[in-house]
DNA sequence: AGCGTGATCTTT
DNA sequence: AAGATCACGCTG
């Protein structure tokens, strides 16, 4: 299947969290190496209204990716350890990102294990700071593209409505009734947490 | 259920 | 300059 393109990515925040759901994230490494992660949990931040995004009081230094052209990565740093991935959304200079949340693993698990120290295969990337460790993402890949170098996401035969759930979205305390989380019913490498609510 | 860990943002 | 917060993961 192609690579998504940018008319893919310029659309609500919201609309593109389930979109994502089943797309393959690619990361070619340096040496070769394909990272292949299959997309099975997200969740839509936006600037304009929800006070849980990091942009809803406006730009910053940290914040300032989510005004870019969408297709890009938004990567942040936090908790002292983790780095958390994000996809840019809605048109240039309005704020909104997609984090990706888990993803099952398709390709380069060796890579994985190492990074994750497991070997156990819905550990690898079933949580947002579990699968930057396991694709070794960090604030370098902040602004990335993906539609040159090393990132891309391929397409993928879209779901039907009944495999995707919908709940609030986790971890955080303001904004929290939005129901802006999506991912796939049943799938073993969504992220422990509410399955729905 | 508790805590490590450090950048970022807000308040003084 | 100091304090609060944090889109988390691990241990127990």
């Amino acid at each position: 299947m192609p690579r998504l393109e940018k008319q893919f990515f310029e659309r609500p925040s919201i609309e593109l969290a389930g979109m994502l759901l089943g797309k393959i994230f690619i990361r070619r490494l340096p040496d070769g190496t394909e990272l292949r992660g299959r997309i099975v949990e997200t969740e839509a931040y936006l600037g304009i209204g929800d006070e849980a995004c990091h942009a809803w009081r406006g730009r910053t230094e940290r914040n300032s990716m989510m005004f870019a052209e969408p297709g890009r990565l938004y990567v942040y740093f936090t908790y002292g350890n983790h780095s958390m991935l994000n996809i840019v959304s809605e048109p240039e200079h309005t704020a909104g990102a997609v984090l990706i949340r888990a993803m099952e693993p398709l390709a380069g698990e060796p890579f994985m294990q190492m990074q994750r120290n497991t070997t156990i295969v819905t550990d690898l990337m079933s949580g947002p700071g579990k699968l930057t460790r396991a694709m070794a993402i960090d604030r370098s890949c902040n602004g990335l593209s993906l539609f040159e170098g090393e990132f891309c996401i391929e397409d993928a035969p879209a779901l039907q409505e009944k495999e995707i759930g919908t709940s609030t979205r986790i971890g955080i305390t303001r904004s929290r009734d939005l129901p802006w989380r999506r991912f796939i019913i049943g799938n073993p490498h969504v992220s422990r947490g509410k399955v729905s609510g």
